[in-house]
DNA sequence: ACCTGAACACCGTTCAAGT
DNA sequence: ACCTGAACACCGTTCAAGT
C-alpha cells in the first residue's frame, strides 16, 4: 500500500540539507533562514529541530559538505595531471575554480569562527580538503621541484595563496572575469613556486 | 542655557556609526542589529534612518570606515621603514595586524558583495588602501628589487597574500597564535618576493 | 518517532504623530 | 529638523499537542 512515502516521513534530514545548500547558494548567508528551509522543503517551521538542534548545527552541516565538494573538486582537477608541479597547480585550478562558482558556500565555510571546536565533523572535513593540497605539496618535494622537509609550512602556504585570490575575487576586488581570474591565479601560483623552489 | 545638548541633537550620526562599529567587534556581522545600535546610542530605534537610508547604509559607511583606518595602519606600519623592500614587507604586517586584531570589521569590509556598486564612499575607501599597497610596490620597482613594467599585478599579487593569511588566520584554520601568525605571514611574503624580484 | 500550531521575544521597516 | 510609539511581516526557538 505505501507505495511512495512522502519524503518528509523518513529521510527528511538529506532533503533539508540540500534545500538548505540551494538556499544559501542563492540568497548568501545574510538571506538564510531556517524557516524558508522548511518552506522549500515542504514542512512546517520546525520540523527541523527533528533532525538538526538548531540553525547553527544545520549551518555546521552546510559547510562540511561544502569541504567535501571542493576536496572533491580539487581532486577531480589534478587527476589528470601528468607531471608532479602540474597536479599542485591544477589543485590551486580546482579550488578557485570552486570558489567561483559557489561563492556564498565558500563563505559559509569559511566565515564562521568557533565552529571548528564546536561541531568536530566540520572541523575533520576541512582537514580532509587540507590533506589532499599537501598529498601535492609531497609529491613535489619527492620529484625535486620543491625542498625536502617538513610539508606543512609549503602546504599552508599555497592554501593562503588560492584562497586569498579567491575571497579578493569573490568580493569584487580583482579586475577581472571568470577567465582572467583563474589566469591571474595562475600567475600567483607559478611566481609563488618559482620562490619555493630549492 | 543649552551648555551640553544631549548628543542625540545634531550629532547623533557619528555617534550611530561609532556604536555600529563597537557592536560589530562584539558580535560579528550576524549578530549585528539596528536596533540595538539605537539602543546603544540611547535613542529610539528608528531614530537611524534620519542617517541612514536603511541597515546595508550603515554597514556600508562601517565598511569605508575599516578601509581607512586598515589603510592608516599600513601607513603606520611603513613609516619607520629605512628600505623600499622593507616599506613593502612593513605594510604587508600592518595589513595582518588590522585583520588580527578587528577580524569582525575586516569581514564586514570584504563580505558585502555588490556594495562596491551601491556605495561609491565604500569602493573609493578601497582602492584608497590599494593605492597604498601599490606605492610600495613602485618604490620596489624603482629600486631596482622588483622589475620594471606595469605595477598592476604585482600589487594584485601582494594584496591576494596578505589576505589570503589574514582569512585563514581568522577563520582559525592556521596552526599558530598571534606571534606565530606574522610569523608565517612575514615568510610567506618573502617567498613571494623572492619568486618576484627580478 | 515524527510532525504540527500557537506562543514568545526578537528583527527591519513604515507610518502617523509629536516638539 | 529630529525624534517617538504603534504597527506589520518576518525570524529563531520552545511547548503542548496530535498521529
Amino acid at each position: 500500500m505505501p507505495a511512495v512515502r512522502p519524503y518528509h516521513h523518513g529521510n527528511l534530514k538529506p532533503v533539508l540539507l540540500q534545500a538548505a545548500i540551494t538556499l544559501i547558494a542563492e540568497t548568501g548567508p545574510l538571506g538564510f533562514t531556517l524557516r524558508e528551509v522548511a518552506r522549500r522543503a515542504g514542512v512546517s517551521h520546525n520540523a527541523p529541530y527533528r533532525h538538526f538542534r538548531d540553525k547553527d548545527e544545520l549551518i555546521a552541516a552546510v559547510a562540511e559538505q561544502g569541504f567535501e565538494r571542493l576536496n572533491a573538486a580539487m581532486i577531480r582537477a589534478a587527476a589528470r595531471s601528468t607531471s608532479a608541479e602540474d597536479r599542485l597547480l591544477s589543485c590551486g585550478r580546482g579550488y578557485i575554480t570552486f570558489a567561483l562558482r559557489w561563492p556564498q558556500h565558500l563563505q559559509v565555510m569559511f566565515d564562521l569562527p568557533s565552529f571548528r571546536e564546536r561541531y568536530p565533523g566540520y572541523a575533520q572535513a576541512g582537514e580532509q580538503a587540507f590533506t589532499t593540497l599537501r598529498s601535492c605539496v609531497v609529491d613535489c618535494q619527492e620529484a625535486g621541484v620543491l625542498a625536502k622537509g617538513d610539508p606543512e609550512p609549503l602546504t599552508l602556504l599555497a592554501w593562503s595563496i588560492v584562497h586569498g585570490v579567491s575571497k579578493l575575487a569573490i568580493s569584487g576586488h580583482l579586475p577581472f572575469g571568470l577567465k582572467g581570474t583563474i589566469q591571474f591565479n595562475r600567475y600567483v601560483s607559478e611566481t609563488m613556486l618559482k620562490g619555493m623552489r630549492k
